[in-house]
DNA sequence: AGGCTGTCTGAAAACGATTTCACGACCTGC
DNA sequence: GCAGGTCGTGAAATCGTTTTCAGACAGCCT
């Protein structure tokens, strides 16, 4: 491994010459860059992040600390802002938290010492907020984010999709349709975004005059299963149901499955809609009505705030708002 | 941030010892070690890692370059290997290939320089492998490992599932059961796993006496999409077909939908099988029978390779096995 | 008592980059 | 001709660890 050292001594130059051809922040006469420019190329001298990391204080790295990678609008977040920090040359630290909140206190105290760039957090869960902050307000210029749950009242810059607004519009056309009642299944109690989603729920029906049956809601996990085995019962045990309102695509999948399973078609008889717009709704037979997700727009605000690093004032919130997408489930 | 200088005054000894009672090389007094202790709990000190990385002359993360995180089996490997390094205290740097050569001809010329602990490369595309090799052999100490291509050929510890045996067997489930012709979909050309899997389908139908059909036979990419289309076309076209091997359970799941649009039958028209055993699949109706997948245990091998560095000699080749997993669409 | 072990410790030298500081050369304007 | 300014450069300090090297001290043997 050729050093700065190597780099001098082939171009006639000291070290210190060579990193300012290298950093351009002060004047270098035009032959020693030249010299330093074709030492570079022929020792093919690329620099120690280490090192580097060392002198400057910081690394070159951000974590991003998802809920569950195997979740498709995880692994789509992950793709894009893997794809967004690639632009600004910096890598991506990736660890799934699987909800485990223990896994989130871990990694959050080992970034200062990692040198992180940025530490984006993107879960439903519920975040130990005073560990987020100690990391944001630590003065180690780490650029803290959280990724679907608004926290900048907290002091955490937020980028968010309009959850709220999003599942009232869903299930107030389910009400246009006549599909009611309507059920609703996700997570809602331990999740923050989830009981934003319920949230929008409720004020469409309230919007529409009608009460919410708690006998209609089922607090679940995000998991094809959940969405099966709620609507399973639910419909076993006679339960008359016109739509559901889904917390996310998996668990619309798993209740179509459980619907048709009982002869029963959708969307004439019961209408469901998703959540998140993950590639195998659009090819799901019926293909899945849902809610959308723009995991690239979020990757670009996310390259743009870690791009300004400090210096810029980025703002604290930014909304995304999702769209009903209509397919054939309802 | 504190530093080994901090806890050593704090101690009362020096940073040379500090690093001793931390490090556990040598002996140390009880009383010093004790104090240390004391004074790193106190001052919450954790070492730099940056620092570390320069001296020691290896970094604490090491690469995992996923052909597309979208896709259901390389999440599952990811979120797997991902908790396999956190168990060695290592920390996985994620790169997302999306098929493009040059991104990793860029990730392994900087692997050196970013001192990393390992490389794991996980994709069924062909790799420029005298790149692979120049990282594997220059001597920075980087173990290289191939996920689901054998390279060990090539000198590169290869972990693989048995694709050729496993599609094999299959495929002759499916003529044992009368779903002749058999067709197959999946990518083939330009991917290593594709021509393996497909000379399992070739190797079946030569011991039942069968010829390959062209006419039966797609490359294209493992989506939805594709398997859609591909047998989309075949039916408009009226090709008789009795099953079909799909390379993905992607594949699959679209192969079964364009099936279904035509008012067939899965199984009973024609019959389906996939491969990779993706969550959705058994949950999908009819649910997927398919060949199985094993992150856990590629992750498993994964941490026994890197955690043992150079020192222990470890097999260059681990095949494991795919199982046929029956469900309903075959 | 003197010489040997052996254990424990601290000073100092790395690792490889960046940046401050100071210095020489050259130019400009009086 | 000289003071003052710019420009380009190199020596050396620095970031925070680990490790080598050598020294101090105690205990044991002859």
């Amino acid at each position: 491994m050729a050093t700065v050292r190597d780099v001098a001594l082939l171009a006639g130059v000291s070290p210190a010459t060579v990193s300012r051809v290298l950093n351009g922040r002060t004047v270098v006469s035009p032959e020693a860059r030249t010299r330093v420019l074709a030492a570079v190329k022929e020792l093919d001298f690329q620099p120690n992040t280490m090192a580097q990391g060392l002198r400057l204080g910081r690394g070159t790295s951000v974590a991003l600390l998802v809920g569950d990678i195997e979740q498709g609008v995880y692994s789509a977040l992950t793709r894009h802002i893997q794809e967004a920090l690639a632009e600004l040359g910096l890598d991506l630290l990736l660890y799934n938290l699987a909800h485990s909140e223990e896994r989130l206190l871990r990694i959050l105290e080992r970034a200062p010492s990692l040198r992180l760039r940025g530490v984006i957090i993107a879960t439903a869960d519920v975040i130990p907020i005073a560990a987020l902050q100690a990391v944001a307000l630590g003065r180690s210029g780490i650029v803290v984010l959280s990724v679907g749950q608004r926290l900048h009242r907290h002091g955490i810059t937020s980028i968010v999709h309009g959850e709220r607004a999003a599942v009232a519009q869903s299930v107030g056309y389910l009400i246009e349709q006549g599909r009611t009642p309507i059920a609703y299944v996700g997570r809602i109690a331990e999740s923050v975004t989830g009981s934003d989603r319920f949230g929008g729920y409720k004020a469409a029906l309230a919007r529409a005059g009608l009460a919410v049956d708690r006998n209609l809601v089922w607090d679940v996990a995000y998991r094809y299963n959940a969405g099966y085995e709620a609507l399973s019962r639910a419909l076993d045990a006679g339960i008359v149901i016109g739509g559901v309102q889904a917390g996310s695509d998996e668990l619309a999948l798993g209740a179509v499955a459980a619907i048709r399973d009982r002869n029963l078609r959708v969307p004439e008889d019961i209408a469901v809609i998703g959540l998140g717009d993950i590639e195998l709704g659009a090819h799901a037979r019926p293909a899945l009505t849902t809610l959308s997700a723009h995991p690239k727009l979020i990757a670009e605000k996310v390259r743009q705030i870690i791009g300004a690093g400090e210096s810029r004032k980025v703002p604290a919130l930014s909304v995304i708002p999702r769209k009903l997408i209509l397919r054939q489930s309802a």
